[in-house]
DNA sequence: TAAAATTAAATTGTCTACAATTATTGCGTA
DNA sequence: TACGCAATAATTGTAGACAATTTAATTTTA
């Protein structure tokens, strides 16, 4: 692995987990006597980092962590919907004996591990990731599977982070998997994509609410 | 404009245009002299090739033009199907009367120089390209208008170079397209995006049945 | 005093040079 | 001859230096 490719991974991590401030230009002289590497290697990270949509930039003046804001959350759930409601569609096909089992055989551990000995969120959002990135492994779609695993996986935690986003919806979401993983065991790969575009479409109008609750409060 | 934007725009136009071999590994010392520019602004350029999926590389080993595939364009369509039809469902709701007076112009335009004068494929697919990414635009939505129109179309344009892909649903097309805008019009998301996903998965079926004739008569 | 213009400082974009890695060539051996 | 190893050549990754641009500070002017 290369010194850029590691700093990358180091950087990603960071602006995820907002230990980089927001909105604020970014220093490369700094960042790189930081990391004890050299604006070169600086750069190709977070040329990185802008293609995937962590960080804005402009020609002459320089790079920034975005700006969060309650519509662009909502533009990536939209996307999130769409994409991911087609590579369920696709698993129906193209999913493989094992992966099948592999699914089947999480969604028994959260139930048996249900009850979600509530609280734990994080744990929660973990069980979450794990299901959805299954499922979009067996869509067997390389495009699809870097577009949500590599590029919108990362802004959805970032959101998470930043914002404390807590899954209120542990149990529901439990039972919209185990319809999703039913239509994919009967190949319905029509009847599987509607069932996950609800269930993200669902998360989303929880966030809206959650939106709107906060701005009821704060301001 | 920066000497290594301006580079990216040249070199995507050659890459699509298949003006650079595929599949052959790019040398850098050559492009750069070749573009009279040092490594580090071709590489600027090279790496936001990659980001867009017209270029793959491997650290320590190299650059090279995507190999074209038929499952890869396949893969491509799909994603296209579930945005494109996000879209338009979006652009139900979210188009300017402006925006609508726009694509009624376009519309009526493609229909009165319609018959096609045939032959002319490539305007042909001018026509289709103003058409979707109108409505692209016409959602509002940031991150898929920049995945639709910066990064998925230039992939299937060069598709289109490379394969000599030839709208022979013109006509077809065009009814298809009609459709959409009355249901635009009409407020009706649901229906428009169901019907804008049929409008491509028809292309797709039609491309798939191409690549079928070519396998049988050439090989 | 406030605004505009000018100069100075700092930052980004680009180039060149060097280090690390990979690919190639030539040699020796089975 | 074919295969494996070693030395060489070439290529990529990284660092540092300079040029171009932007930002900040200072001066000038209304």
């Amino acid at each position: 692995m290369t010194r850029a490719e590691e700093l990358f991974f180091t950087l990603r991590k960071m602006i995820v987990e907002g230990d980089i401030p927001h909105a604020k230009k970014i220093s490369e002289p700094e960042l790189a006597s930081q990391f004890q590497v050299s604006r070169s290697t600086l750069r190709d990270a977070l040329a990185r980092l802008k293609s995937m949509g962590l960080l804005s930039s402009q020609p002459n003046v320089g790079y920034s962590v975005i700006s969060l804001s309650q519509t662009h959350l909502i533009d990536i759930f939209h996307v999130r919907e769409s994409l991911e409601g087609m590579a369920c569609k696709l698993a129906a096909s193209n999913i493989t004996p094992t992966q099948l089992k592999q699914l089947q055989a999480l969604l028994s551990h959260h139930e048996s591990s249900d009850g979600m000995q509530s609280g734990e969120a994080y744990i929660q959002a973990e069980k979450d990731r794990d299901f959805h990135f299954l499922i979009v492994q067996a869509s067997h779609n390389p495009m699809l599977i870097d577009l949500l695993c590599e590029k919108l996986y990362y802004l959805v935690r970032m959101y998470r982070y930043q914002f404390g986003m807590v899954s209120v919806r542990a149990k529901q979401a439990l039972f919209e998997h185990q319809h999703i993983v039913h239509a994919l065991q009967a190949g319905d790969g029509e009847f599987a994509e509607v069932l996950m575009r609800r269930h993200i479409a669902n998360a989303r109008a929880n966030i809206e609410a959650n939106f709107l609750h906060n701005q009821g409060v704060n301001q």
